[in-house]
DNA sequence: CCGGAAAATGAATCAAGTTCAATTATGCCC
DNA sequence: GGGCATAATTGAACTTGATTCATTTTCCGG
């Protein structure tokens, strides 16, 4: 039947016009402002209407943090296999996470908020279960960074610990320095200047820790900053397709 | 004048019986399930009293968070003066707030849940302020300790970052762990077992990275359990004044 | 004791999310 | 093409729970 595939692409669609004509609203009005029935009427369907798409507002919260995390997913995708050493590859999940929400910082305040107790217990079960699958790409992207590492010899002496768990270390100082940058009031009590820049050195600190060859110097600025570039221009090259000389 | 002394004890006394009454509901029902007109009538009082204390129910949630957060510095409070390296005293900071967030899961919760833009935004500009001043005794014992290992010669080499931004490291590592244990999901799909030891592996691994004498060797696990068995013993003792040799 | 200020009360108000009976559109079959 | 059954849409009514405020009660100094 086409007239069912037609249908449910149209949903779809209509579904996507909620979802990014709620993220306007956000971003125009602030999650606290946002309101079901002006959402509605920005889309110029009933109120009703979108409760055909949503179980509630937490729902539609949960699926704009879904789709935004799927967004932010597709940005890992490339890194392990960049043409890099496995720590310069550990160094881009850093600074890709640190780009991303760099510019969409909306997206890190939206997760948060629908990470809390209350409004997860408010989403219905299906999106509970597709924002942690919209989330795991990137766990598994990092672990094989790790794995790679391990492979290559790299990273030796912590054969009781899986990779997944390597990559949770990070996972956590990434999500604390975000969470620090972005929570009122405490970037001003720890007096931290430059989050992001912090970030890449306690993450070249633990990856030294780590004991993940080559060492870097931390205290050599210059070489943390060449390095962070050089990643950096990598990570463009290999979202922009056409590469001046690629041969895959 | 007297009066005027007494009456602000009552009301303060008054406060503390909102504010603890609130915790009880929230263990017992959650957080999701907490009405102000129940919250009054389980303290003999009408709904509109508990609004000449708290401006808004959003109100009264970052006052009962403040309160945990004061009980949770005060457990900060000894670690600096430990008869300990300045190591241990580093790992007493990581096992304290372990310690703390384990035996009070909902402090962290109910904390993530007011530091979101939504809920802060709601609660009144004393009650922010008052949240981010409880906090601060935490950082200042942590930069304390940074302080006295660069003193003492433990950690060399980090010229161009403050104690602070030291400290700031492991705060993220901390709460990121605990962001990871505490949200719904996200252990199983990263397939953590045990968050508390990862966190301690890691918290030695940044400590290495950073150069903080002596240097532990995170291979060794029974080197780490011992150590963290023997700082949690020194923990135990700056608790209890009355230590078991003791000339009482 | 009295008068008036301050505090407490809880029913009324309000706001916003959610529902659902009525209406409208859709697609299928003859 | 027309009529029928089903599904989708609508938006006003409903619901829930936070907040307010007119009224009542308490308190205190003189």
């Amino acid at each position: 039947m086409s007239t069912q595939e037609r249908k449910r692409r149209e949903r779809e669609t209509r579904e996507q016009l909620f979802i990014e004509t709620a993220q306007d609203l956000i971003r125009r009005d602030g999650l606290l402002h946002l309101q079901m029935s002006r959402l509605a009427e920005a889309c110029d369907y009933a109120t009703g209407t979108l409760y055909q798409h949503f179980s509630s507002k937490e729902d539609l919260l949960m699926a704009i943090a879904t789709e935004d995390l799927h967004r932010r997913a597709t940005a890992f995708e490339p890194i392990p296999s960049l043409p890099a050493s496995s720590r310069e590859r550990m160094l881009a999940v850093v600074l890709t996470d640190i780009d991303f929400i760099s510019i969409h910082p909306d997206h890190f305040q939206l997760l948060q908020y629908v990470s809390t107790e209350v409004v997860w217990a408010s989403a219905s079960l299906e999106r509970q279960r597709a924002l942690v699958r919209a989330g795991a790409p990137i766990s598994e992207a990092v672990s094989r960074v790790v794995a790679d590492a391990i492979h290559a010899g790299d990273l030796v002496g912590i054969p009781f610990l899986r990779p997944v768990e390597i990559a949770a270390g990070f996972w956590c100082l990434n999500t604390g320095m975000h969470t620090l940058a972005h929570t009122h009031g405490l970037l001003e009590a720890y007096a931290v200047r430059d989050p992001y820049a912090l970030l890449i050195h306690h993450g070249h600190a633990l990856l030294n820790g780590l004991g993940w060859q080559p060492l870097v110097d931390t205290g050599n600025t210059k070489a943390v900053i060449d390095a962070a570039e050089r990643v950096r221009a990598l990570l463009v090259r290999s979202t922009n397709p056409e590469s001046p000389a690629a041969t895959s």
